[in-house]
DNA sequence: TGCGATTAAATGCAGATGCATGGAATAGTC
DNA sequence: GACTATTCCATGCATCTGCATTTAATCGCA
C-alpha cells in the first residue's frame, strides 16, 4: 500500500510553505528598504481603491484579504490613523459603517504599486517564462478551493494577492 | 513594450500568496483541533530528532527552518519549558549550546506526525496527482533558490516544511 | 599576547496577533 | 411585536514578533 501522502505531495507542501516564505520575505524587505509600509497596507489600499467609489464594508476586506474580523477592524484603524481612508457611518446598516479611501491613500497606493511591481519582477516574473508561470498558476489553482474572483480580476493593474 | 511584470507573472504571485495563506491556515487548524502546539513546534522537533544524536546548535536550527535568531532562541524555551528537549553546554565553543531532544519530544513528533500527514494528504495530496505535484515542485523551485539539502531529504518520515 | 572584529545566544521594549468577549443593530420566528 | 439568533465591529488581555542591544566567547592578525 502506499504511503498516505504521498512523497511527492509532501515534497510539495514543503516547497510551497519554504518557496512562498522566502519570496514574501524578499519582497515585504524591497517595500521596506524603499521605506514603505507593510504589504497588508498595500492591500487594504488597492482593495478599496478599485471598489466602486473607493469605500467597502470593513466585512468585505476582511473576505478579500483572507484575514480575521479583528484584524482587518485594526488594519483600517492604522490607515485612518495615517490619513489613508476615512470611516463613513452606514445609513442603511447602523451596526455597520464604510471606509473609504482618500486621496492621500490612492497616492501612496500607486506609489507603492510601483516598488511592489519591481519586487514581483525580480523575485517571480524574471524567473519564469510566461508559460511556465500560467502551468504554475493552474496547478497552484487546484490547491486553493480556485483563486476567487477577486484575485482573477486583479493580476491587472495592482494585485490583490495573501 | 510589455508590462514589467507580465500578467502571469503577477497572477503567479497573488496565488502563491492565497493558496500558501489556505492550505497553511486549514493544516495548522487541524492541528489545532486536534490539542497538538503549532507548527513551528513541529518543524523543531523533526529537526532535532533526524540530527545524529538527537541535537543541534540553535544556530543549525535557524537555518534549517529559516527563522531568525531570536526566534529560534524563544522557541526553544518554549519546547524546554514543556520539557520536549533540554540545554546541553557546549564544550567546545562556550558561547554555544546544544539543544537535545528529549523522548517525550520524540513521542510528541511522532503523534504530531500523524495528525499532520493526514492533513497534507487532505489538502495537498488528494488534490494533485503525484505527476502533478511533481511539476509543482519543480517550477516552484524555480522560484525559491533551490529547496535547499534539508528539504530533499526530508519529504520522508516527518517532513520539513515553512 | 593584545585588541578589534565577528559570532552565538538572550532579552527589553514596542508593536502586532490571536482569542474571546462585548455592545449594538438587524433578521428571523412565532 | 417580543424574543432569540445572527451579523458587524471594537477591544482587553495574553502571547508572539521584530528590532536593537547586550553579554560572552572565539577568531584574525599584527
Amino acid at each position: 500500500m502506499k504511503r498516505k501522502p504521498s512523497t511527492e505531495a509532501t515534497a510539495c507542501w514543503i516547497r510551497l510553505m519554504r518557496v512562498q516564505s522566502r519570496v514574501l520575505d524578499a519582497v515585504e524587505q524591497e517595500l521596506k528598504k524603499a521605506g514603505f509600509p507593510p504589504l497588508a497596507w498595500y492591500e487594504a489600499l488597492f482593495e478599496l481603491s478599485r471598489a466602486p467609489s473607493g469605500e467597502m464594508r470593513p466585512v468585505e476586506l476582511e473576505r478579500q484579504m483572507l484575514i480575521p474580523q479583528y484584524s482587518a477592524s485594526r488594519l483600517i484603524d492604522r490607515l485612518v490613523d495615517e490619513g489613508l481612508a476615512v470611516r463613513r457611518e452606514c445609513k442603511i446598516d447602523k451596526r455597520g459603517q464604510f471606509v473609504e479611501i482618500t486621496e492621500a491613500g490612492r497616492e501612496l497606493q500607486r506609489k507603492m504599486w510601483s516598488a511592489y511591481s519591481t519586487a514581483i519582477e525580480k523575485h517571480v516574473g524574471s524567473k519564469l517564462s510566461d508559460a511556465d508561470a500560467m502551468k504554475l498558476c493552474a496547478l497552484l489553482d487546484r490547491l486553493g478551493c480556485s483563486c476567487d474572483e477577486a484575485a482573477v480580476l486583479a493580476a491587472r493593474d495592482g494585485v490583490a494577492a495573501r
